[in-house]
DNA sequence: TATGAATGAGCGTTCATTCAT
DNA sequence: TATGAATGAACGCTCATTCAT
């Protein structure tokens, strides 16, 4: 997977953040070529077209994300300690690695089409491990869910639309930004453990 | 507002619907044109040029989600129940109209800045309503919130998560969707009437 | 010719006021419409086309020119304050109707090409009253010139090349216009009574 | 500035004629393109955008015409030699090289505006030549001129006018061109020497 | 491993003009 | 006398990509 190139590695670099500061659409590959130096033709030494290389970007910043998180919550053997740690180190990621964060789901659906469905697979490792987390605090009796397939989702999608207004800055101005998250997250939390906490 | 113009309102019609299935970089004034059948001159006839075109999409995607929301949440009148109709309507509206929904959200970065700052204003008058709820919910003692502001916010954050995640079907193919979304809301109501449930 | 229509007379002060400030590239018959506060379509009910509607501009102009010198020279009779009355009147007609002079020569060749030859024929009659008035001025001995017909228009060229100057406000900065003017008609002039002068 | 590129040389070569056949409007970018048997996008490799292109066509054009009044006037050294030299070979360089001449004055309004100020600087380099040389005309007492900046900005401007006349075609068709030329070229030299010859 | 030269397709936009009313 | 709707052609320019070296 690394092939260990530096101009490769440029050149992902490079993209991630243009991607992230001007957006998809001025994307191109001379404005990549001219920041990194070589010619456009150079790219195509090490991606075969621009649909490869933000491939290439999605894939990367899948893995990190799942590798994020699971270096944050395996350690964590406590069944809802881990599952705190497993949302916390997700909103975590998207505020520290913003441009990483918003490849996975900014690029789409333009270049998305195309692709490959596979690889969508291998970006729910961090999904999955939410999943089994809940299932565990479950059969652990600390947990009461009854479908934690969906619970897991539901949780991921309301997490990604908390990091995505912080990162957008569509944030009113009247509201502190630590402020939004923590209670964001509590209240994602919250809304879990209710009847674990009433009993 | 609507000059009653069967070709600028197919025009309206083919951009919104471009934008939804292929999105802002593949959306063209020639391919428009194209689709409704007319040179691409004649749509600057009705729009002076793209960003007025786009700006009228959000406009009218804005004002009619605005609407819908009033139209379900404001007939109702006790608190917790109008609370609860604003989430629900604004997650219906969603899934009734993907298009306009995801125009809202969609088209930012790249035209948006040139979107007049105070149609932004008009763009919030849905979770003005949802602030005026929730403090009215808890001055009637039916809520306990200490930062509306926030949990306005944090509410209408998780909701986007959850409507993006459907529309952009990335839903696990093993997850149902009817309860998928409603597991989500009452996962996002639940964790605000968790202590006046306890009581 | 006039056929004592506001619209049309309108048409072409906004054109020709156009053309002078902002040249050839930027006069659009829809520029010109919008500011007439009329529809573009309205322009061709006085003017078959664009080009017609140059041509109109450069014979008025052309017209108005010949007025002008005919109206200051003819009075006067004495061959030689005729002459330099042409002269100076030229000049003056250049400086007082900035745009319409330049129209003359600006328009060319881009629509010049198709200009009807005889028109240009008209366009002569202010330089064969120069040409005339060298021929009496031989005559009567008042003058020493081999090819009046050569003279006048060298005199013509030279003459326009100044105006020029002065209208491209092409002047060096360090020099007064009205100096150099004077100084310049003053050359052309003497250049002509020197033999004159001398003997 | 001569990079030695055969393709770069030819899009200069059609470019400078063409602007000299049809004029600024028609130039178009397309049209060069279509001429030189290359694709439109290929100028772009040579140009960074149609201004540079015509910027390059005038500052080469006034550099060749500088160089060709110098390479004839400075080898004469007498005074009111060199004083004719000058203006012989400013009306030469335009007769031989009309489509060089040409470009120095009729690019203007439209592209000129973005033209940068100092290379205006280069295009006086001529112009100097002749103030000084009626400056020292005046000092070893060979010419009478009270302003030589104005004489000489005057008798620019009038070659000018009659070197336009002989390109632009307007000569009258009675008239020689030679003679036209010879005659005009006397007259203005003429004009200065006046008082010289008399004494 | 890297490049310079080249291209076809497409972009948003403006233009002069036509036609039916 | 006047217009609104419509268009085909053209414009300057940028793009991803290819190919020969």
């Amino acid at each position: 997977m690394s092939e260990e190139n530096p101009l490769r590695d440029q050149i992902l670099d490079i993209s991630r953040h243009m991607l992230f500061e001007d957006g998809y659409t001025s994307l191109s590959m001379r404005k990549i070529a001219k920041q990194a130096n070589v010619s456009a033709t150079s790219i195509y030494l090490y991606f075969e077209n621009k649909d490869h290389l933000l491939h290439t970007l999605i894939e990367e910043s899948v893995e990190d994300l799942s590798l994020f998180i699971e270096s944050k919550a395996l350690p964590v053997t406590e069944n809802i300690e881990r599952f705190k740690k497993i949302i916390e180190s997700y909103v975590d990621f998207g505020l520290q690695y913003p441009e990483k964060y918003e490849i996975i789901y900014k690029v789409r659906p333009e270049s998305m089409a195309r692709y490959p469905k596979e690889k969508f697979r291998k970006a729910r490792r961090a999904y999955e491990l939410l999943v089994k987390t809940i299932e565990d605090s479950v059969s652990a009796g600390d947990m009461e869910v009854e479908k934690p397939l969906v619970a897991a989702y539901s949780i991921w999608a309301q997490l990604h639309g908390v990091v995505s207004v912080v990162l957008n800055k569509r944030l009113d101005s009247r509201i502190d930004q630590k402020q939004f998250i923590e209670d964001s997250i509590e209240h994602v939390v919250q809304g879990f453990l209710v009847r674990t906490t009433v009993s």
